[in-house]
DNA sequence: CTGTATATTCTGTTTGTACTGAACGAAACG
DNA sequence: CGTTTCGTTCAGTACAAACAGAATATACAG
């Protein structure tokens, strides 16, 4: 992955960019963009050059994506550097990421939401309303945990199945 | 909603900070998390003094809630300023949230994909492989698309159905 | 029409994050 | 054992978003 093509650079800023709105950094988006879209394994340096980027920049982007797991570092006889490859597989990629977003953002949140629900002491002002309230964001929550739950250990083509035994269940009534 | 309880504190900050890693700014998700836990629809000036923020922040926040069509203002008589309510049904905002979040993110991401392999010149070095990897993308998107139509007009308690199906047809293999 | 209350827009400031370049450290090489 | 090559950490800088407060606009009351 030389020089890139504008294909390959449209996806890549794209990408960026729709990283940032998820929260996740430009440059990390960036490096695993291109990545992604590299037949193979690339080293740091050259990941720095291709997206204009500092080194240290890179090594850290680096080291987030394989904290997430969907990076990893290979080893190229004959080469002491460190060449880091994508994984391929979107579905699992996402998985990981989505896996990891819900611990760190929906499973806090139903704690809290319990927690909350323990403290509210029944004799201040409103506190049914506010239990009521509550109660109802906690299931939701803890619907979505079940959905993810459900979900997680399925085969990428199982998904579709079930989509489509909902849509008849929908079609019934 | 005059003082706040300390459950209620608990809650506005926890939302808050979500807010912020959902790419949701703090402010906006704090007014939310108010409004969802008051009774009654409140005024701007009660609400900045409330979370202790500057009244225009709050002002250009409650545009943002409305847009999304979670927060309304309403009328009090004998009252002129306006009255801000957000939605009470968990559901249906998260619904309305992540519609818009789709319509902003997906979409665009998949008319740039479509895009990619539309312009893709299969006489470039390794356009094959780009293709191959633009399309597994390509791919996950629509089905993510797919599932969000699925799910889209399906009421709330039917989300568990499909979901128990799931669970049977993962069993069977 | 004038004054007052409320809401919005604008401007400058603050704050937090991303990033660079330099310093440092560690491992391989000769 | 010194030198070179990589990788990481650190300190300062740059940038973008969020925010406060002032200025402006709008609506109502008397």
């Amino acid at each position: 992955m030389p020089e890139l093509t504008g294909v390959q650079k449209q996806y890549i800023l794209h990408w960026g960019e729709m990283g940032t709105r998820w929260g996740i950094n430009r440059t990390v988006a960036q490096i695993h963009a291109l990545l992604y879209l590299s037949p193979k394994a690339l080293p740091a340096e050259e990941i720095a050059e291709t997206l204009s980027v500092a080194r240290s920049n890179v090594s850290t982007s680096i080291r987030e994506l394989e904290t997430w797991g969907i990076v990893r570092a290979v080893h190229v006889l004959g080469d002491r550097r460190e060449h880091y490859e994508s994984m391929k597989d979107v579905w699992e990629m996402f998985r990981l990421v989505i896996e990891q977003r819900k611990r760190r953002e929906i499973d806090p949140t139903r704690e809290i939401l319990r927690q909350c629900l323990t403290d509210l002491d029944p004799k201040e002002v409103g506190a049914n309303y506010t239990r009521e309230r509550l109660e109802a964001m906690a299931g939701f929550f803890e619907a979505v945990t079940e959905l993810y739950d459900q979900m997680k250990g399925l085969p990428t083509g199982m998904v579709r199945k079930i989509l489509k035994m909902g849509a008849k269940v929908k079609k019934k009534h």
